[in-house]
DNA sequence: GCTGCCATTCAAAGCGATTTGGAAGCCGAG
DNA sequence: CTCGGCTTCCAAATCGCTTTGAATGGCAGC
């Protein structure tokens, strides 16, 4: 069933057909009424080929995959996507995964954007000075940043507040009365690791406490990696009575930790980790239930997708700089500093 | 940069470079050298939706992305897309992303199929009386099932021997002595819980064991629904000696209800884990090293894209029946029974 | 020298949509 | 009655590639 076939079935012009399928003014409304009636009958749908060909756009956009790196964010991933094709498919878009292998981004996208298979692409964890802008910017592939560089080519970008959010969690702990506070953050090149451990730090100096290096520790986002990291931590002295947590993830392995050295969680010590809302890993169903700093990773991807849909339409990509505040959610796991 | 352009800019004819670049036998090797290199010079990459469009192959194929049931697998998500993708890539081909409501596939297939879109799909989870391999076969769009069913329709399927997998597993915990083994497993509709399932009970029944209700259990594979399910379990008499849990998500939660218990993993209680492979959870590095039944999504994955494009070059689809065995790897979270 | 056969190359016809530039029909104004 | 202006519809060009069917040139065989 083809365009041509549905024209000759209604009598009708392919032009016509096709001018009152894509709601133009100029097609009779009586018309446009028995045209959709028809091709919703016959099944009708555009060859999006065809119509990519014709119209010059490709339907789609692209979301690099970087195959080593899913070491770090394996679980984000299928949220962050389902955010944004949720959206997209909304508008009939395709959502193409691009996988890539480390350090060999740049032939990817020359790829993409050479043979028009997408329209635009979103990147991910960026580190302060990303080649990818200068690269996509020069290639003229439209995109948009989830994260933030400090690189001084206008882009468009949405990111959470990752600093306000470590400062603000901080600064709670240190309410409580907490002083030694120890620091699990993400992998340290990449820039929201960055903009957390400026909140943390910034927070501990406005308060007249000094970071201490011995209590700060990053990496991948994996139950293993919290868990050495604050057994480590845990026979520092002072030790620490509070902790902070990259991810849900790094806070499971610092859950176990603190198990194994007989410590009680929300009793002997304080612990705020950072959800980009799971559905599979819940902050409000854990024992004892956990506070975070929380942000929507979904709805992340999902709002990215309104703004590629935004630029697509002129937007111009240098006026789109969108910075989401990040909320405190205070449960059982965090309490006054004992004794 | 466009073929007429480089055809032009050869001094040859669109056909002669059109085939040169694709291979094709008729053209003089030096002529073809000399067009790659222009080409390669040039940034010349072939518009996908021309050629799309005059090949009739869309050079994608889709994979169902649920949005509900990300509850239940989202951790498996990135890993199975990346092993598809990357296996994909080397064809050039597209993987699209096709997000989908709970119970609301089939118009998302009908359109897929419609307006080829892709040339094929795959799909996951699949329930023993699954409509979609009716649905899809009845459309002609390809398909390829990840797991299994028993639709009475050819269809191609790789899945991994989920049953064998847990006999085993079962059948070593009762070697070691274990006579109250639980079983935490994933949702009681798909197949391959059921097939888990019926593992499980069959080893017991070799033995003459009875399966005990009490200590069967299902559902989403979260730390908090293993962690539930084992604290519930830890409170029966007799109590279990030994855990089954169907993913390393159930696994860690019933980590913590030993612990909470006062349990030692691999001196009081035994368990075994079904291990997916993901970078981001590592059973060799848990504390203790967890026993597994192991089989690496992410190759699955792979094979599955492998598949489909021998399927795409006129392999019968119900030719293709794979089953994978699933290898036990005994580390220190198995242990003989106590007393 | 002519013919036939390879090996190369090419012109042109699709693929199935969108879109441009009119054309047909109808109406009221002049 | 004619003309211009709307509304409604259409024929044909176009998008950039693949592919069919034919043309060209070179060379061996007769």
């Amino acid at each position: 069933m083809k365009l041509k076939d549905l024209a000759a079935e209604l009598g009708l012009s392919q032009t016509t057909v096709s001018r009152a399928l894509n709601g133009f003014p100029e097609v009779n409304e009586a018309t446009r009424q028995r045209v959709s009636e028809a091709a919703r009958r016959l099944g009708y749908r555009a060859n999006v080929a065809a119509r990519r060909l014709a119209t010059g756009r490709s339907g789609a956009i692209g979301v690099a995959l970087p195959l080593q790196r899913s070491m770090h964010f394996g679980p984000h991933v299928s949220e962050f996507l389902s955010g944004i094709s949720e959206r997209l498919a909304q508008n009939e878009i395709d959502l193409v995964v691009a996988p890539i292998e480390e350090d060999d981004e740049l032939p990817v996208y020359r790829r993409l954007a050479a043979s028009k298979r997408v329209d635009a692409v979103v990147i991910s964890a960026p580190t302060p000075n990303d080649a990818r802008i200068a690269e996509l910017t020069e290639l003229g592939l439209p995109f948009l940043l989830h994260g933030r560089t400090d690189v001084n080519i206008p882009h468009a970008f949405l990111d959470i507040d990752n600093e306000g959010a470590f400062r603000r969690a901080t600064s709670h702990l240190i309410d409580l009365g907490h002083r030694h506070i120890a620091m699990i953050n993400g992998p340290e090149e990449q820039t929201f690791a960055i903009h957390r451990d400026r909140g943390y730090k910034s927070a501990m100096l406005a308060r007249g406490l000094a970071p201490d290096p011995q209590l700060i520790g990053g990496g991948r986002f994996t139950d293993e990696n919290g868990f050495r990291l604050a057994q480590a931590f845990l026979e520092r002295r002072p030790r620490p009575t509070a902790f902070l947590a990259g991810s849900m993830m790094t806070a499971l392995g610092v859950f176990r930790a603190l198990r194994l050295a007989g410590l009680e969680l929300g009793r002997d010590v304080s612990m705020i980790a950072h959800d980009d809302v799971f559905p599979y890993l819940n902050a409000d169903n854990m024992v004892p239930s956990m506070s975070t700093t929380r942000s929507s990773i979904r709805a992340a991807g999902a709002r990215i997708a309104d703004l590629i849909l935004l630029m697509q339409d002129g937007k111009d990509p240098g006026s789109i700089h969108e910075v989401w505040p990040v909320e405190l959610v205070l449960r059982e796991s965090t309490a006054p500093a004992p004794g």
